[in-house]
DNA sequence: CCTGCCATGTAAAAAGTTACATGATTCG
DNA sequence: CGAATCATGTAACTTTTTACATGGCAGG
């Protein structure tokens, strides 16, 4: 039920609209979750009618009206009481991984091919994190505590699309090794 | 839509009922997918409705019947078909970095506590992949091609495991050292 | 005797995906 | 003149989660 919370935390740090949500999920907010405008605009809703959020219509000429979403106190101990409850940890699900487990089913170009798309897909993403983390570290009068805890989840970002990169290249040195051998 | 190929995988490698299926799931298989029973029951229901699987019931006494599952040919080419569509990658989603985002919000301690409560949790799920790393490395004859492929899916559970050790440390760490400047 | 394992499911609610819908403006 | 950006949503469908439901047998 996190989405919720993923979006009370991204308005906390900077109100915003929808739209402008959609594309922070895109890209910074990315890094620990996901979501679909359609997604964000439902949740938008929910969370007013519970009053979590405010919503500020501001009247635009020349493009749509847009309503700037911010966190209410009510909200504000929503959220403190989600996070002072402990949560487990994630469960994968990658196709790519469920594709490998019957490897053996179709050819070996074929999986090779993925696992390389898989590897450059997850170089390209590796680069756009360490262009985030350039940001913070270019910060030299010192980061916000607010900035702090986020760089922190950039961290994550880094070292684990970093394993995935580093195990794309095992693999595909693995099974080019396999191949040689004739089998 | 990967649960079904999911399924599929796992069965292919093992035929065995959907209550077998679902401690797979919490074991091995859930190195790259899980799923709990309720969702595995329906999903086999559907593929042998399909035709991608078929039941054979097994007459037990003293306990519960069972239906033992297995891939059709219908069921191979179905994945088959799907293992040739090339797949993106994976979006990441997680309640201790939502949190983490917001770490300001609450205590220092609150959020030590929760990243060492995940560091042990992540540390016992890489000893269960070590272990289950030792059962592929000691078989002194040699793997088939099907356990080559499936050692792959555990390499890269480990490199995950492994990455997310590293990262709870790092922030333990990160988060002491801001608390010792009095932050 | 109580807990856990074996073995299967149904039902309802929440979350996520895909498709549809509108309409002006700006940039190439 | 066509594509992308801004900005919001609805509707239908699929997937996932959570709770409910049953019932015998084995082990401490």
């Amino acid at each position: 039920m996190a989405l919720a919370h993923a979006i009370l935390v991204a308005l906390l740090d900077n109100p915003c609209s929808g739209y402008d949500l959609a594309k922070r999920f895109d890209e910074s907010v990315g890094v620990f979750w996901d979501a679909s405008h359609q997604q964000i605009y439902r949740e938008l809703g929910k969370l007013e009618a519970d009053g979590h959020l405010t919503a500020e219509t501001i009247e635009q000429d020349g493009r749509p009206n847009k309503k700037i979403y911010e966190v209410t106190e009510g909200g504000q101990g929503f959220l403190q009481e989600w996070m002072a409850k402990p949560t487990g940890i994630r469960t994968v699900k990658d196709d790519l991984l469920v594709k490998l487990f019957a490897g053996h089913m179709v050819s070996r170009d074929l999986i090779l091919e993925e696992l390389e798309n898989h590897r450059q897909l997850h170089e390209a993403r590796l680069g756009e994190y360490r262009a985030l983390e350039q940001q913070f570290l270019s910060k030299t009068d010192g980061l916000t505590l607010a900035s702090r805890f986020q760089y922190l989840t950039l961290r994550n970002g880094l070292l684990i699309e970093q394993s995935w990169l580093t195990w794309c290249e095992e693999a595909i040195a693995y099974l080019m090794r396999l191949g040689r051998q004739g089998e």
